[in-house]
DNA sequence: CATTCTACCTTGTTTCGCCAGATACTTTTT
DNA sequence: AAAAAGTATCTGGCGAAACAAGGTAGAATG
C-alpha cells in the first residue's frame, strides 16, 4: 500500500539526466591523458557534476570491456597502486561519435526550449 | 552462454542520453500551449528528436500522477477524442527549475569537453 | 601492532525508454 | 448494415544506468 506514483522529483530528475552522458564526459577526460578513479571524480567535480565511486568503478569496468578503455597499473607514493585508464583506438572513434550525438541532442533541446519565446513573441 | 559484456553501442547510448530530457522537453512543449499526444510526438520528431508512443504515454501519465499535468477531453472532427495536456501550476515550477538543470548539466559537459581542446594549447 | 587512509570492487534497488503487443472508438469502404 | 481501415489510448516485460551501502586489501601512520 504504498505510494508508488508521484516519483518525479527535481533529484531523481537531474540523476536520470545524466545517464549516457558520463560515459561521454569519462572518454573526454581521457581523450589526451591517463587517470584513474579518483582523479576522474575530482575533475567532474570541478565542473560540478558529482559523481560517486559506485557508479564510476563500474562504468570504468564496462567501457574496458567494451575495447574503449585499457588500464595499467602504477605505484603511487602515497597509498595503494592505481589503476590508470587510457583510451583504445576504438574509445576514440566512439568518442567522436558521442560528440556528434551530443551535440544533435542538445541542439534538439535547444530548440524545443526556444520554441517557448518564439511563442511568446506572437 | 551469452555475451553479456561489451554492450556499449551508440544506439543504446543515444537511448541513455535521453533519459530525463524527455520529461523536460514535454513540460516545454506545454508551457504555453496544450497538446496531445499526436501532437508532441510530431513536436519532437520536427526537433531530430523521435519519440514513440510506447515511451510517451506511460511519461505523460507519470507527469500527471505527480502533479504536473492535467488533462481534459476534446472531440476530434476525424477520429476518436482526445486527450489534451496543460501545465499545472507545480509543472511550471518544475519547468523553471529543470530549465536550470539542463543549463546546469549542459554547462558542465561543455566545460569538460572544451578542457580537451585548452589541453592542446598548454 | 592497531588504526586510519587509500583505492578498488560488488550487490541490490529504482527509474526510464523502448518493444511489442492490446483495447476502444470513429470513419470509410464494401 | 457489416467489414475494413484509421486514430488514439494504454499495458507488460525487458535491458541499461545511477546510486546507496556495503565489503576487501594493502599502505601509511601512530
Amino acid at each position: 500500500m504504498k505510494p508508488k506514483s508521484a516519483r518525479v522529483n527535481i533529484e531523481n530528475t537531474k540523476a536520470q539526466m545524466r545517464k549516457g552522458i558520463l560515459e561521454f564526459c569519462i572518454l573526454s577526460l581521457l581523450a589526451d591523458t591517463h587517470a584513474y578513479a579518483s582523479d576522474i571524480i575530482e575533475q567532474l567535480k570541478s565542473a560540478e557534476l558529482i559523481v560517486v565511486e559506485g557508479t564510476l568503478y563500474p562504468l570504468l569496468t564496462r567501457l574496458k570491456n567494451a575495447g574503449m578503455l585499457h588500464y595499467h597499473w602504477e605505484e603511487s607514493s602515497s597509498g595503494p597502486p592505481r589503476k590508470y585508464y587510457t583510451l583504445t583506438q576504438m574509445g576514440k572513434a566512439s568518442l567522436l561519435e558521442l560528440q556528434e550525438t551530443w551535440g544533435a541532442l542538445s541542439q534538439a533541446v535547444n530548440q524545443i526550449t526556444q520554441r517557448i519565446k518564439n511563442q511568446h513573441n506572437e
